[in-house]
DNA sequence: GCCTAAGTTCAAAAATTAATGAAACATTGG
DNA sequence: CCAATGTTTCATTAATTTTTGAACTTAGGC
């Protein structure tokens, strides 16, 4: 039983098609968009991740956007995220057109990049303005309570920025 | 200068009004929002804790709904969500009509309580699953870089999973 | 027991975030 | 340089999440 028209006349060109996912691929990929959502990261990079993580080879493209059936925009904008935060690698084929991709040796070091590049950020800009917080608060004779809170607020901060570099070292390091 | 009909009249009643936030007490509400949006916690609740942080003392519902501008219902629902994790406190004066609200003492704790929430489910979940997936892939020989992967995939899951306990003690212990 | 203030619920509206796909851009083999 | 393939961009659309407000429930005071 051949089907009509789809890779039939000996062209080649007539763009392969794919197999959707096994249900082995979407029960992992469930549990990488699941994990991913705690961190806010969208359920696309999760689901093309998680087919990197299961496949026995690189990827390209083609193959990723075919087998997840999402669209290039998305595709291309996952790849992107999942290159920007270390999480995948390229490997070219020698002579090859395409880019292929397979994910990083150590998924840790990878939730470690992820980590860091959303709290440390947040760490550092809040500084300045917590301790003006506190000043601006002192100044104007609040509670010793309300004080010490905010003291302590402003230490856990320092802290954990000092911190950060050692537990978190950075992609250069 | 009388501003004309606040609460002029003898009558009480004609609600009190509530003054807007101050420039400190926006600080760190964006401070607030900010961390709360790593962790999904919407910007209703964020604000709403900030408030309390910054408050000489409890505050009750309608001062949290008149200082804040926001509806009845997101203040019962954030209300309802910080004590779902214990991250407020009722302190009702006596003979009072109404409950007060303050933050827990420690921060730290109701961190650690609203990651607890998050991760442990998902962990809890993502057992069975795991294995599942690596049992099938085994099954269908898959490369063993593969089956690597997804074994230490598991291993990790189930160290998470045990050591839980350990670093987040449950409510109850 | 009624009446009123206090608080909760939940369906619908608003706001936010993610996915799509067509057009622009890039790269390379010829 | 050209044509063909591969990739990114981004305005639009779709999906999801959050907020609102009005109807409903609960608890006190009298």
């Amino acid at each position: 039983m051949k089907l009509p028209s789809e890779k039939s006349a000996g062209r080649r060109k007539s763009r392969p098609t794919f197999e959707p996912l096994q249900p082995h691929e979407i029960e992992l990929a469930d549990f990488f968009v699941r994990m991913a959502g705690i961190l806010g990261v969208p359920r696309s990079v999760a689901e093309i991740y998680a087919l990197l993580y299961v496949s026995p080879g690189p990827l390209d493209f083609n193959h990723i956007q075919g087998r997840l059936g999402m669209s290039k925009g998305s595709v291309s904008q996952g790849l992107k995220f999942l290159r920007g935060h270390e999480m995948i690698l390229s490997v070219k084929e020698k002579g090859a057109r395409r880019e292929c991709w397979q994910p990083t040796p150590s998924l840790a070091a990878s939730l470690v990049a992820l980590l860091r590049s959303q709290v440390l950020p947040a760490l550092e800009q809040a500084q300045p303005s917590l301790q003006r917080v506190l000043a601006d608060v002192q100044q104007r004779g609040a509670k010793p309570e309300v004080i010490e809170r905010l003291t302590r607020l402003n230490r856990w901060n320092s802290r954990a920025l000092e911190l950060a570099p050692l537990l978190l070292p950075p992609p250069g390091a």
